[in-house]
DNA sequence: GATAAAAAGTGACCGCGGTCAATACCTAAT
DNA sequence: ATTAGGTATTGACCGCGGTCACTTTTTATC
């Protein structure tokens, strides 16, 4: 005899997150606690338990969600006309995800590196993400030897790497940007063949 | 009055790396724990900590002095004459690099994103892997409309991407090197010019 | 050797994520 | 209205990383 999710479910499970939602818009993600969530939507621990996996199931989900909004945005521009007009398009994106070393970490944890068992949400928007820049190259006024999605897929590979320098010992007088740019060049615009 | 580092600190803080050291060959990386080690090595818990500022920073050490051994059988071949030639000689280090989960989330963690109070074992062996590859790549069968630093990052950057996508619930049925090879041919041996 | 100051080590304690057997609550069938 | 069988919730409890006021040990100085 298998019964529906009841209402309460549901209930409890969008208080969670929006007291969650709340609670990073006043302290940030690093300090969310669990306790804290649970107390402000008024139920014990092991409910939150019941309803995300654990603490990152619920970071992944915050984050996917802004993410997702981002994205909406950046959907809505243009195709750029170089590189530094693509880095532009994405800036929203990068800025968020450097607002927090924590942040970033959640994120490279859940881009690529996905549980095995199922699709998370952030891994999703970095699908989304890629689809996007796959359309932005795809017949622009870059390198067609390859296909757009693999340069796609370099793009995110260069994003991260640019924003890991970020928080770099070495490397943090620079801005994202100013990393990113020479590197994007190179990949979309060689200017050899060998 | 400033005194020297007295012998037995020494003594105890290689105890608990050689302790910790066998445990990790016995249990895996992920499995480690703290009180084990102290348990191993005869000291207080406390004691571990006045060693090592938290747990990461022993599982750097152990990581990074890993990565580092590796690196020494690395870099005595030869400069690769391809792509699969250079994907072949970094063949040791990836399949370190993803022996387990945990271990390549430790590595992403302290690669460029070192904590930047000061660089850790972790980011160094970047650093030192960075060398290597310029070298190989440099004079070498490749493009050569940018300096060979350049090359390099943007090789780590592939490797890093492909290796988070072993990871990953969409692409873990290919092997890393299947993944890797077209984004470094596209790298490193571009076809057009635009 | 006695003394003082610094270094090294101790272990009870805390914070916080996560578990699970027990309980409360719903709803469909009678 | 009662009951049965599932869903949802509870909160005491655990594991484990990390802290800190305190004790023990070492070493320099007289």
């Amino acid at each position: 005899m298998k019964k529906p999710v009841q209402n309460r479910s549901k209930a409890t499970r969008s208080r969670l997150i929006s007291v969650a939602t709340e609670l990073i818009k006043k302290n940030g993600y690093e300090a969310l606690r669990v306790e804290d969530v649970v107390t402000g939507a008024g139920v014990a621990k092991g409910t939150f338990f019941s309803h995300f996996k654990d603490k990152d199931a619920l970071m992944e989900l915050c984050i996917g969600t802004r993410i997702d909004a981002i994205l909406d945005q950046v959907e809505t521009k243009l195709k750029p006309k170089d590189v530094t007009d693509l880095v532009d398009g994405l800036l929203p994106l990068l800025n968020f995800m450097t607002c927090e070393r924590y942040v970033f970490d959640v994120i490279l944890r859940y881009s690529g590196a996905a549980a095995v068992e199922e699709i998370g949400a952030i891994a999703m928007t970095f699908d989304r993400q890629g689809k996007v820049l796959a359309d932005w190259l795809a017949d622009g006024p870059f390198r067609n030897d390859v296909s757009s999605q693999l340069l796609a897929d370099g793009v995110q590979a260069f994003l991260i790497q640019a924003m890991a320098l970020k928080f770099c010992a070495l490397h943090n007088s620079q801005s994202t940007v100013e990393i990113l740019v020479p590197y994007l060049e190179a990949w979309l615009n060689p200017k050899t063949v060998v």
